[in-house]
DNA sequence: GCCGTTTTCGGCCCGACTGTTTTCAGTCG
């Protein structure tokens, strides 16, 4: 059974939760949520690892002892010390965790004195009114359990970036709108770009905070005022969203946004930077002697304390950008600007709902100077995809709209599907005149590793293949990745000019930030491209050139921020 | 449990809000 990244951590972060509730040493606790945040996040596959024999322990927060339990996880899949935990703590008890307002403290306590084992059974105690007997809870703890446990089965996870906007812009422009309201911005993973956001951070500075509080809390969407305080308030809104409003003055403004835009890693390495050198971080500045204030006002100002140029916040995941910054090594990232045509999309010839010239048209206003038109190839069947008859007639209907247009090169592609077996699923004489070949899994997703490897790199043996497509297949919250190992992907790719494609669609951002990261370390050239079904769809550009910022990828990183002639000669390979 | 151009022991980010207290612990981000 392989043993992924996620099951280690998986693991560390139930040990973590149950220690907690045992009361163990707090910072074991937190080496064990470091670690599995660490493992969580790499872009190599930790049983890869252990296989060839890599140290463990060069990896931040994993030192001998885990590193030792992360071999046992790989070889046995499961970890001894977590057995012995869960014989004495009923790891029933670590749900309860998830209820907000129960922390460790107070779920051992109802565990002890009321001899509560798991949500059941606290609902129950809530409901007889055991909980508010005891000390330290009250009634509206009590009622607070309860309505929690309430709406816990319809909890929202971690909202896709998009919907996450969707609720996000209108809220800020009716915060924006209020006369109170000095200076706004986002902060947290929303500004972050990370794919998935949790809950919205959004910083204001203000005179008169009580005032700016009030309407925020008032705001037609809100469910319930979860927190209102003089300077920080939450709010669930109907949604689900939780916001977090937060004011400042002016003058601790960038201290704050630093703060609340995270990555909480990020911060925590630049306050033990700041401890080094005798200087306390908070987010109201920067303080030399305890209430000595050095900087605050900017972002910039406060990097600079520590030499270091500003951060971008995709950057700020501690992921190397804190060293990268002090050592003048960070990336120029690129931006959206820097794309010069969109190299996926479909017209009504196979799945999209506008017609190659509606599609071309919106390509052309949005500047691009070359787009490329990438229908699907024939086994595609539910996306109507094109056999070499029809291709043949598309291609021949593009070369007569490119002699007509001006202004904009269209590209004759095809998203072409790779078989179970490797090969191709058009015949090498229909592919040699399209510009280039975008290549992609549609079917058998759950073959082996190994056999979904092999079939990756004989597929990239045709002298054809240009893109790999999407290459995890992963649609988020709805798929997860099929299993194959990207390491030998990219090694092929790099051998053979192959490209990896960020698909930009808010739903596959397919790569992601860490395998973008890797193939910038590994020398591989990216495609970003919308996949764009519908000609509002190739707005989706955006999420993509923010994937790739989070990747740490620059201009040069990404092949369609070149002009036609020089992306021409990358596409004969 | 990790980590170290002051340390192999003794630190480990920091502050707001809530509910319960009556000065604070617990939780959260």
């Amino acid at each position: 059974m392989p043993i992924h990244n996620s099951d280690v951590a998986n693991i560390f972060n139930q040990v973590a939760d149950l220690l907690d509730i045992e009361g163990a040493n707090i910072f074991r606790i937190r080496a064990y949520r470091d670690a599995a945040r660490t493992v969580k996040g790499l872009s190599k596959r930790v049983e890869d690892m252990v296989k060839e024999k890599e140290d463990l322990q060069e990896l931040p927060g994993i030192g001998k002892d885990l590193a030792k339990k992360i071999e046992e996880i790989v070889e046995t899949g499961s970890l001894e010390f977590l057995e012995e935990i869960k014989k004495r703590t009923n790891p029933e008890l670590a749900k309860m965790l998830s209820i907000s307002g129960l922390g460790p403290k107070k779920v051992s306590k109802i565990n002890k004195e009321l001899e509560v084992e798991n949500l059941e059974q606290l609902q129950e105690a809530a409901e007889k009114h055991k909980i508010q007997e005891l000390e330290g809870f009250g009634k509206k703890s009590e009622e607070k359990i309860l309505k929690a446990l309430k709406t816990k089965k319809e909890e929202a996870p971690r909202s896709k970036l998009i919907s996450a906007e969707e609720i996000a812009e209108p809220l800020f422009e009716y915060l924006e709108d209020d006369e109170n309201v000095d200076k706004i911005a986002f902060a947290g993973s929303y500004r972050r770009h990370k794919e998935t956001v949790g809950d919205l951070d959004i910083l204001v500075t203000s005179e008169n905070p009580k005032e700016v509080m009030e309407h925020f809390t008032s705001y037609e969407d809100v469910e319930n005022i979860q927190a209102k305080g003089k300077t920080k308030s939450t709010v669930i809104l109907r949604s689900g969203f939780q916001v977090d409003l937060r004011v400042v003055e002016k003058e601790s403004y960038g201290a704050a946004l630093l703060y609340f835009t995270g990555s909480k890693a990020h911060n925590i390495k630049l306050r033990n930077l700041a401890l080094d050198i005798d200087l306390k971080i908070n987010e109201y500045g920067v303080f030399k002697n305890d209430d000595d204030k050095i900087a605050g006002k900017t972002e910039e100002e406060i990097y600079d304390i520590f030499d270091m140029p500003y951060i971008e916040p995709e950057l700020r995941e501690d992921r190397g950008e804190v060293e990268a910054a002090r050592e003048g090594n960070l990336p120029d990232l690129i931006t959206p600007d820097d794309i010069k045509g969109d190299l996926q999309a479909h017209s009504t010839h196979s799945d999209g709902r506008n017609s190659l010239q509606e599609m071309v048209k919106a390509a052309k206003e949005r500047g691009y100077e070359y787009f490329a038109i990438t229908d699907h190839s024939q086994s595609v069947r539910v996306a109507n995809g094109l056999d070499e008859k029809r291709l043949g007639k598309e291609i021949d209907e593009i070369d007569k709209m490119n002699e007509k247009i001006d202004g904009i090169q269209i590209l004759k592609s095809c998203e072409v599907d790779i078989l179970k077996d490797g090969s191709l699923d058009l015949d090498d004489s229909i592919l040699k005149e399209l510009d280039f070949v975008l290549c992609a899994i549609h079917s058998y997703f759950d073959l082996s590793a190994e056999d979904q490897t092999r079939r990756i790199l004989k597929a990239m043996d045709n002298k054809y293949f240009n893109i790999l497509a999407h290459p995890t297949g992963r649609k988020i919250g709805e798929r997860k990745p099929y299993d194959f190992d990207m390491e030998k992907i990219m090694e092929a790719a790099k051998e053979r000019n192959c490209i990896l494609e960020i698909d930009a669609h808010p739903v596959r951002l397919d790569i992601n930030d860490h395998y973008a990261k890797m193939s910038k370390d590994m020398g591989v050239k990216i495609s970003i491209s919308t996949d764009a079904h519908a000609k509002n769809e190739l707005a989706y550009m955006k999420y993509g050139v923010w994937q790739a910022r989070r990747g740490w990828l620059e201009k040069d990183d990404v092949i369609n921020t070149r002009k036609w002639k020089e992306l021409e000669k990358i596409f004969k390979r």
